[in-house]
RNA sequence: CGCGGGGUAGAGCAGGAGUAGCUCGUCAGGCUCAUAACCUGAAGGUCGUAGGUGCAAUUCCUACCCCCGCAACCA
């Protein structure tokens, strides 16, 4: 019996339309998700929105709305990306506002609290009048705010809770210096760097008079928690927990637990998420996978650049599939990459119209004119075809098992490539004319490694898998799977 | 001396001590089963710069130059 899995993205904050960015770390989640699930692996799967803050509040302020209704707004964008990017129908959904994750939040604080890791302190800060907001060092222009350079900062001081982070240097050292927590492998040194350098303290609440969006604060009336302390939790408040039975075991305490998150997450997730846990007790996450970002034309988007790419424009033109295809194979698993409507299509022209598509066509054209259905029945269950190069497979799975998608793919594709010199020169659609049964062995051999195709791009392209199946086995050419386009 | 990533054919990237590889693009052939697709071949690179260690470096070491992130309360 193998143990059950738990992966989760990161909770993207609802303050503006999914991007491009957060369609990547989802698919590549999903992608390892359906990869799980079929070998046989009982998979939990988590996402959500993280709904509370300042700046939401701001924003709705702004679009005079009430916050709930703001940010439900949102929340319902990102909740329809199941359907949009076609994502694993076991994929929960949570939300930083629901109210059992409140509870599961007040509980992490009270753990935190009880074990001495939570205490009052003076915040200071330089305090900018006109955003009425603290302005972090890193953001002074001049030693002005960026937004009010004529304005003064003033030095202002409030009371906030700190969480003790400092404390959890050397247990966070440790953690860290296990192989697998962090990948990729660099991105383990550098956040080992980073605690060696000295962890501080960090302030976790924010006054409630201010600010009054976000979850209470447990016997404190006057503070509502900071939005990274609430947000954390809901990776296991989804769990059900603080519930210790049930989900949150199997999944959390006795399965092997994965998060997705962006390169600039590394001191959230695998810093203070994990100095949370160890202070409330709770097992730390065992792996944490850290993609790159996307830009596009060497640049980060921007609006004002016009280089925006929405990735539910692109999935809507040239289909859920091919937008998954690009994001696992032309973007980098870790790395930056950079994303173009020119790169894409050159690669869904190249990839998925030319090869995949292409192939697909003439292998079936020659199946549906010289096989039956009779004579591919028995294609599925016979999935270790001589047609099919044992390096295939086998580069694939470890591939996969590195969560080396680009790999996995341009191996799967090496494979695509083979086929189609194998029907240029062993030329089955002349044999068929003067010994019938030899070339439709070679059909037959050709169908055989269409499906095996089929199997393994199941987890990035799970519709043109799943038609490509039922073309094989129904022993009919499907239409174009992949248009060309211009 | 802050930390990390990167600089390889026109473009995008892979590789990593011992005839430099892939995709797109270009050029020339071939095929006709296929989505004007597919197959074969060719042109195109002194692998950022300068040193060093090797029988041998693009691959290791050192210095430097250039690009990109990060430098914590941004969710």
């Amino acid at each position: 019996m193998k143990k059950p899995f738990y992966l989760t993205t990161t909770l993207p904050y609802v303050n503006a339309s999914p991007h491009v960015g957060f369609a990547l770390e989802m698919v590549q989640a999903d992608c390892l998700v359906r990869y799980w699930a079929l070998q046989g692996v009982d998979v939990f799967f988590n996402t959500g929105t993280d709904e509370h803050g300042q700046k939401l509040f701001e924003a709705a302020q702004k679009a005079d709305m009430e916050v709930q209704k703001y940010v439900d707004q949102y929340a319902e964008q990102f909740r329809s990306l199941k359907e949009k990017l076609n994502l694993s129908a076991n994929l929960h959904f949570i939300r930083t506002t629901d109210p059992h994750h409140v509870v599961a939040a007040q509980e992490m604080w009270k753990r935190c609290l009880k074990n001495g890791d939570i205490e009052k302190r003076v915040y200071k800060g330089l305090y900018c009048v006109g955003d009425e907001a603290f302005i972090k060092e890193s953001e002074l222009v001049d030693g002005k705010c960026p937004n009010h350079p004529t304005m003064d900062l003033i030095e202002l001081e409030e009371e906030n809770y700190f969480f003790l982070l400092s404390k959890y240097q050397k247990k966070l050292l440790e953690y860290l210096s296990q192989p697998g927590v962090v990948v990729p492998e660099w991105r383990r040194k550098e956040a080992i760097n980073f605690v060696e350098s000295g962890l501080e303290d960090f302030s976790i609440s924010r006054v409630k008079e201010k600010m009054s969006w976000g979850i209470p604060v447990p016997d404190d009336d006057m503070q509502v928690m900071y939005v990274w302390f609430d947000a954390l939790t809901n990776y296991i408040s989804t769990l059900d927990w603080p519930n210790e039975e049930g989900n949150f075991k199997k999944y959390w305490v006795d399965g092997v637990t994965y998060q997705m998150a962006g390169k600039d997450q590394v001191r959230f997730q695998s810093i203070m998420w994990q100095g949370m846990l160890m202070s409330a007790g709770i097992p730390t996450t065992q792996h944490i996978l850290y993609h790159g970002f996307i830009t596009s034309g060497g640049q980060k988007m921007s609006k004002s650049i016009g280089n925006v790419i929405d990735p539910i424009a692109v999935a809507e033109e040239y289909g859920i599939d091919a937008l998954r295809f690009f994001l696992l194979r032309h973007i980098h698993p870790t790395e930056d990459s950079d994303f173009t409507i020119e790169r894409f299509k050159e690669a869904y022209n190249a990839d998925l119209a030319n090869g995949l598509g292409n192939l697909v066509a003439r292998v079936m054209q020659l199946a549906q004119t010289h096989l039956t259905v009779d004579l591919v029945k028995e294609i599925p269950s016979t999935l270790q075809s001589s047609i099919l190069r044992a390096t295939v497979y086998t580069d694939y799975i470890s591939s996969l098992n590195n969560y080396e998608f680009d790999r996995a793919l341009i191996s799967i594709w090496s494979y695509i490539q083979e086929l189609d010199q194998k029907i240029t020169e062993t030329a089955p659609f002349k044999v068929v004319k003067t010994d019938l049964e030899a070339g439709q062995r070679m059909i037959h051999d050709l169908v055989q490694g269409l499906y095996m195709i089929a199997d393994m791009i199941g987890p990035v392209m799970p519709t043109t898998s799943e038609l490509i199946k039922q073309a094989v086995v129904s022993n009919t050419k499907p239409i174009n799977m992949f248009a060309r386009k211009e």
